[in-house]
DNA sequence: ACCCCACCTTACCGCTCGGTACAAAAAATG
DNA sequence: CATTTTTTGTACCGAGCGGTAAGGTGGGGT
């Protein structure tokens, strides 16, 4: 019953997260039905009766990946939300998904979006799958925004959810923007940009928007 | 010589245009790659040698089927660069598009972006196809914005580029928020948002953001 | 009325897909 | 050293892929 150090039989030839962190960066690169188990296989070093016997199915394996992603690539959110300042958040929040978005040593862009926006309908679960983890990502934004306005560090009028969603769609914008070769430092003046929206809703001349 | 008005032999038991918007939707909601001959077929109400005859291959298709998605769900951004001033220039391209985004009678988000941002390799020339379309907008919408400076309607140091960049990026989010199922009202709550840097920027306080 | 020719239908092509059966190989156990 | 247990390599499976050949079908032109 015991799981994960089985003792008898022929050792695994591979470690399951270095062969995991070549799934990803094969997902990442051409989407989860753009990867066949041929390219899978290949990037990874093993081959396919190792690969499901390790991880089950190419959905699963996909799964795995997205996890693996996200603790890996994506830690740098968790880190932001830490920050004293709603302010900080954000920036630091785009700032090191540019960062993140336009590194080199791995495919530009990100896993979320590009492992499959739209997938055929057999493969509908993939895309929920990918849409249900950027949603946490973007609730756990607005948790920490909405502790903001309570402690008076946004105005009240602010909707925590509203400014939680626009980051998170300027942020996607980016990955699309770094899939199709955009640069760090295009995307950075796109970043300065988004926080002038911010600094004007954190009080200093809110409501200075012409719309009605 | 005279092409388009074939006369002789058995006249199409289709329009062409109809089957092609058939084909739009098809594409626009489950991506090249997740879209099979198939289901083509099905949704376009005609068998394989007639989708052959009439367009070439499945890329051939689908070039039209974007270019015809061009013309008729994104006019939108051409007439807001009509519009007289760079904020409405913005306001509108963005708002207008977030009304198309989640339109009830098509597939929500967008063909650009859906149709495969990230593809196998062998297809990788339908994502450099789409992101050429999308780079075609942006560079429409910068210079428009340059004109803007030029007129005196931004001030001189604002960036047409980065801010066109921008504008784009809040697009491209808003589609994947969208294709995710994010209603209309809560896409323009972040138009709101994004329209506030732009009035940032458009001189009332230019320079609030504290990002050196 | 005839013929012609493009279109539609059916059936099929080679290929690759995701997934698996089976036996050789390799380390721990006795 | 024989046995056991697990992994490995090879070779294969049915299904679906994108794309096509060939003949029946039907609305023109003359």
């Amino acid at each position: 019953m015991d799981e994960g150090t089985a003792s008898v039989g022929r050792p695994r030839a591979f470690d399951e997260e270095t062969v995991l962190d070549r799934a990803v960066e094969v997902f990442w690169r051409h989407g989860y039905e753009g990867t066949s188990l041929s390219a899978l296989t290949g990037a990874m070093g093993i081959n396919r009766p190792s690969l499901y016997a390790t991880f089950g199915s190419k959905e699963e394996l996909f799964r795995r990946a997205f996890a693996r992603y996200r603790e890996t690539r994506v830690a740098y959110a968790a880190v932001a939300l830490e920050l004293p300042t709603a302010y900080a958040v954000i920036e630091e929040h785009l700032r090191s998904a540019v960062d993140a978005l336009t590194a080199g040593d791995h495919p530009p862009g990100c896993l979320s979006i590009q492992g499959g926006l739209a997938c055929s309908p057999e493969n509908a679960r993939v895309s929920e799958f990918l849409a249900a983890g950027r949603a946490a990502g973007e609730e756990a934004l607005e948790r920490r925004l909405a502790r903001a306005v309570q402690e008076g560090d946004l105005p009240p009028h602010v909707d925590p959810r509203a400014l939680a969603r626009f980051v998170m769609a300027v942020g996607e914008g980016h990955a699309v923007h770094a899939a199709a070769g955009a640069t760090r430092e295009e995307l950075h003046a796109s970043v300065d940009i988004a926080l002038q929206a911010v600094a004007a809703m954190s009080g200093r001349t809110a409501g200075a928007a012409g719309a009605s």
